[in-house]
DNA sequence: AGCACGCCGACT
DNA sequence: GTCGGCGTGCTC
């Protein structure tokens, strides 16, 4: 008999011990094991010596059954799995279920069995037949009840009483089964020749139809014309394709040709096999074109010098690369994962959360072919597991993606890169709230290999991650071939007469606009928000109309006539009258991308107008029609919020007008100023990547904030040196460290209760200067989906005290009587919202 | 999470 | 008396 430690599909702080005495389960498979009435699934981690296994006071359950074919993930990821576990607060079994993809995976419910020879005494059982027929018949008709069947009992009194009447009565008796066992792999059949007529199909003559005839005719074989079509088309397509042909394949070329394949098996001149499927990634065939590997710049050449080395050494090495826009970032990944690969290890590539293929998928592609896979955001369950697989089986060894990736089943890394490492899009931001980046460096500590952090505008986390000599700072100033940053001009909006007050647009905008249009060249307008109107206000009494839900404002959308709450997707009729007032003049106020794009068409009428946000985005067809309508040419101002601005290359673009770049200044957060530079140099990086040079206009109410001022200078060092000032001051990272405790339930008064219950434990508790305690207080979005939301937010230089506060409130968590309030922890919280 | 147990109010 | 409400606690 086996012990194994198994992480189950349960909110359980540990892992649970089983015994299994079949065959030895290796480490990492899928398991049905038995927890508590029910049955769930769980995951191999370690196996336990059977003199290791000591009475631990809990009797030892045997695992169901083994429900993968293979190991799901490598064991050296084990560790990590462990260490995000207990840094981030969060059940093991939870994380492996973040951690993987949607992989076998089984649950049991409750049935129920006729016991045999009961059918008499069923038929005597007083009452049934009037109040449960059906309960009789299914008895009846197939000796058991279905889960179904049983919950739908459940839910009423007299079905309750009915079922345990039966138990007692010894007519039925409950057992648990298996109601979903699901595996995404897809199959297909396919064909290839056999033995026979293997090296005929191999040679490629060019007169193929005819040698295959002469061939039958020689073997005497009588095959109809029908089946010699057939067998035409398979060895085409067998020597275009290099590999066995899909069945499919076949009959779209012919589509009687299913019964002729079948009569080539018979006579043995076709062999059929079924074989995975392997869903294509890419939305759409990307352009092999080759990359002419240019000449390296000088500083890439001196980063190379210090990365190459140390991936063919194999030892953990942490480095910042701060390169400027255009400093050509992406050569140096690729060449770090090249150098990887001919280590013989693989390569890991993070990158932001992205809409659609961008064009670091592309030039991935287009170096790394079949290696690379893909795993972006838009995969559906059944091509992520896909790609899970291609990697676990090496036979793809550069896996590029969004922050799950981070999970990618490789073994034996050689390299982690982690593109634009300062967006916050790497922090999910529920459940398992790891962060992309952190996780990533820790893989790489693990791994024992280089980790590339990568961004224009890196975290000042990061950034002072190299002052005190963590990272090592790599730096590229200077655009490849030289070109020179965008002159950017800043516009106050609050100052003088604008001759379109009623417009977002101010004159030095609309000037600048104009030349670039008569120029033939390309305008971006950088907008905040989509939609039209950001809020509604009433001008009778002033109120705010706010969706029924959340405690947000409803944003207008003029295209869809209503309007929208960004939080819950709940919706209004556009005419709608006041809340507070019942005024009917509600009008909108505030900028959205759809305002300005139609404030664009009045000022430039002749001007062809695209936008591109999120509410476009979720059309793939018509996002990447409008991306390439862009690129060529055929669109003069393109208007766009936050993901035009990352990762997208537009040649052709020579104005950048950010039409309101203080509104993120407002946020309450701590990172307002870093995020508004970030967001400020990449859509300032966004003009004049072509051959002409560009120019910039920011429209800002605070033409003095530092950070506006910064960006405008494109003067990095400028911003750390006047926000770490601020930080240390108030203790916020880098300098100490934070840890959110959020509250949330339906009802307002016990979820403050609770919050403020963990406050005095807190307090009780952790006494002395080195914590503080910000709040408790009602979240800045203080009533999400009709939850209400609290919060408590932790801040200490030494975050060791702070998972020591974790750890204990969670271990009080029962004795502190939090009722109905759930409760959930954000450590190192990137978004207060 | 799910599922059982157990302790209190409102019904036959 | 007991039925059924939900708060509390455990799962190898």
């Amino acid at each position: 008999m086996i012990f194994y430690e198994v992480a189950v599909n349960a909110p359980i702080a540990n892992t649970l011990t089983y015994k299994y005495s079949g065959p030895a389960i290796d480490i990492g498979h899928a398991v049905l094991v038995p927890l508590g009435r029910r049955k769930v699934t769980g995951y191999v981690l370690d196996r336990i010596e059977e003199d290791e296994q000591q009475d631990k006071g809990f009797v030892v359950k045997a695992v169901e059954r083994v429900l993968s074919g293979d190991p799901v993930f490598p064991r050296e990821l084990i560790p990590l799995y462990r260490w995000l576990s207990s840094y981030y607060h969060y059940p093991i079994g939870e994380v492996l279920f973040t951690a993987l993809p949607a992989a076998p995976s089984a649950k049991s419910g409750i049935y129920a069995k006729l016991i045999p020879g009961c059918e008499e005494k069923l038929s005597t059982f007083a009452g049934v037949e009037e109040t449960f027929p059906e309960v009789v018949l299914q008895l009846q008709q197939t000796r058991h009840l279905s889960h179904g069947m049983i919950t739908r009992l459940r839910k009423s009194s007299n079905g309750r009483k009915l079922l345990s009447q039966l138990e007692k009565e010894q007519i039925i008796q409950f057992e648990t089964e298996i109601i979903t066992s699901r595996t995404q792999e897809k199959y297909q059949v396919v064909y290839g020749p056999s033995d026979s007529i293997a090296g005929l199909l191999s040679t490629d003559s060019s007169n193929e139809h005819g040698a295959l005839q002469k061939w039958v005719e020689q073997t005497g074989l009588s095959l109809k014309p029908s089946e010699l079509k057939t067998l035409g088309i398979v060895s085409e397509l067998y020597r275009s394709l290099g590999t066995w042909v899909p069945k499919s394949a076949v009959q779209k070329q012919y589509k009687q040709s299913g019964r002729y394949l079948k009569s080539l098996v018979e006579n043995n001149l076709l062999v059929q096999e079924e074989s995975r499927v392997y869903r294509n990634p890419f939305g759409e065939p990307v352009d092999r074109k080759n990359t002419c590997t240019q000449q390296h710049t000088e500083e890439q050449r001196r980063v190379l010098e210090k990365i190459l080395p140390a991936i063919a050494q194999g030892e953990f090495a942490p480095f910042l690369l701060h390169g400027v826009t255009g400093s050509g970032k992406t050569e140096i990944y690729l060449q770090a994962v090249q150098e990887a690969l001919k280590a013989g290890k693989s390569a890991l590539v993070l990158v932001p959360e992205i809409a659609l293929a961008t064009q670091m998928e592309e030039q991935f592609y287009t170096t790394f072919g079949d290696q690379l896979s893909l795993l972006h955001s838009g995969l559906t369950a059944g091509e992520r597991l896909d790609q899970w697989h291609h990697l676990r089986q090496g036979s793809a060894r550069v896996a590029l993606g969004a922050r799950s990736a981070v999970f990618a089943p490789l073994s034996d890394v050689g390299i982690i890169v982690v593109d634009e490492e300062h967006e916050s899009a790497y922090k999910q931001d529920d459940g398992l709230r790891y962060h992309g980046r952190d996780v990533a460096v820790m893989r790489a500590k693990m791994a024992g290999c280089p980790v590339i952090l990568g961004s224009a505008t890196p975290s000042i986390n990061s950034y002072a991650n190299t002052t005190s000599g963590k990272y090592t700072l790599l730096s590229m100033e200077k655009r490849v071939s030289s070109r020179a940053l965008p002159e950017v001009q800043i516009v106050d909006l609050s100052k003088g007469k604008r001759n379109r007050p009623d417009l977002f647009f101010s004159d030095q905008l609309i000037e600048a606009m104009n030349t670039t249009l008569e120029r033939r060249e390309q305008i971006l307008l950088f907008v905040n928000r989509r939609g039209y109107s950001s809020s509604m206000i009433c001008q009778d009494c002033g109120s705010i109309v706010q969706c029924r839900h959340c405690q947000v404002s409803m944003t207008r959308h003029r295209a869809k006539q209503k309007l929208l709450c960004h939080y819950c997707g709940f919706t209004l009729p556009v005419n709608i009258l006041c809340q507070s007032c019942h005024s009917e003049r509600v009008i909108g106020i505030g900028l959205g991308s759809e305002r300005i794009e139609q404030e664009a068409e009045q000022l430039f009428p002749h001007a062809r107008i695209a936008r591109l946000d999120s509410d476009i985005a979720s059309h793939r067809k018509k996002y990447l029609e409008t991306l390439s309508a862009v690129r060529q040419g055929q669109i003069d101002i393109l208007v766009g919020t936050q993901m035009i601005a990352k990762g997208l290359h537009f040649p052709g673009i020579t104005l950048v007008g950010v039409i309101w770049a203080d509104s993120g200044l407002a946020m309450p957060d701590y990172k307002a100023s870093e995020r508004v530079f970030s967001l400020l140099s990449q859509v300032t990086g966004r003009a004049g990547r072509g051959d002409k040079p560009g120019s910039v206009i920011i429209q800002t109410h605070q033409p003095h904030h530092y950070a506006v001022t910064c960006a405008q200078a494109h003067d990095y060092t400028g911003l750390v040196d006047k926000e770490l000032p601020i930080r240390s001051l108030l203790n916020f990272p880098p300098f100490g460290r934070l840890v959110n405790i959020k509250f949330s339930g339906e009802n307002e008064k016990l979820v403050e209760k609770a919050a403020r219950k963990v406050n005095v434990f807190f307090m009780k508790h952790f006494t002395g200067g080195q914590i503080e305690q910000l709040g408790p207080a009602p979240s800045p979005l203080a009533k999400v989906k009709d939850q209400y939301r609290w919060q408590l937010l932790l801040k200490s230089s030494d975050y060791r005290i702070l998972h020591a506060m974790v750890d204990s409130l969670q271990e009080h968590q029962s004795s502190l009587k939090l009722g109905n309030v759930k409760l959930s922890i954000d450590i190192d919280p990137e978004n207060m919202m």
